[in-house]
DNA sequence: TTTATTTCGGATAAATTTATCCTATTTATA
DNA sequence: TATAAATAGGATAAATTTATCCGAAATAAA
């Protein structure tokens, strides 16, 4: 469904939340390591999530990463997928013709649409807080 | 979402499908040139789908690629899909954990396991015919 | 039985994704 | 200002997916 890079980049974006509520700032190795992940590869993706504002870096001496503790709460999934992924998992055809379009649409647009958009909308609506928060209290897991 | 591979074969069994239905043996020629794929590849998917039960293969001369007309009704998108990418797309866990577990869930996991198990139904209720129909009466397109 | 046709299957190559390594740059503190 | 600690970023490697090639095996028809 989603790629590797995208599945590390939701992960540590999930681990930050929790740290920067917290007032802690971490590094890509304590990441990398919460979240069971190559941590050269996990600091690739957290520079791309710097670039698209979705995190903050700090850099030098007792630096690390962190999110603004009151935007916690407005980062939804879909900005990181997208971030990392890209929209082909919005927009693109189910069944790979060069775009979706229901005018020419692809054997199963009509039901493919569907659960593009369920996932749309689950992504647009789940925000970091409400992920991190499962973490604090012990609900749900990064790893394993 | 699917594989390129995966992609490939639901959209060739639909084309077999096609033909079938009006008696008409098919290549993997003819079937990568309607379905806008690499043929050598696409011919290797097709050989997963024979091993499944997807489709028949008749070799030799005026062989090629069919389905049982009375067979078309019943194979289901699902068939295609686990014998091409496996079942990862229904039990995996949308964040790379091991295996998706209740008792050990990853963030997304409740507001995943919609969305995972609404395109089961999805890939479960949708047979060949369904397609085919689309693609005989001009609803539907293969490629572009 | 020979020939032409066609799928099967193994080997190989290209492209993409995933992963690692090393140096440059930045920054807080001593 | 010097030093240590940390991210940035380029180069490279490994793994996986996608794609190609070619000979073997099967089969219908001449
Ligand atoms: S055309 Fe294929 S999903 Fe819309
Ligand atoms: S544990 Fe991740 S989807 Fe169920």
């Amino acid at each position: 469904m989603f790629s590797k890079a995208c599945e590390y980049g939701i992960k540590a974006a999930i681990f930050i939340a929790v740290n920067s509520s917290e007032n802690n700032r971490v590094s890509p190795k304590e990441i990398s390591e919460e979240i069971d992940s190559p941590q050269a590869f996990t600091a690739k993706i957290l520079q791309a999530l710097v670039k698209n504002n979705v995190i903050k870096s700090v850099r030098g001496a007792y630096g690390g990463f962190e999110i603004d503790k009151d935007k916690i709460a407005t980062i939804k999934l879909a900005q990181i997928v997208y971030a990392i992924d890209g929209d082909g998992i919005y927009n693109g055809c189910g069944l790979g013709l060069h775009t979706c379009n229901e005018n020419h649409p692809c054997p199963v647009h009509d039901k493919f649409k569907v659960v593009r958009e369920e996932l749309r909308d689950m992504l647009e609506n789940t925000t970091l807080d409400q992920l991190a928060s499962d973490i604090k209290s012990g609900v749900s897991f990064l790893k394993i």
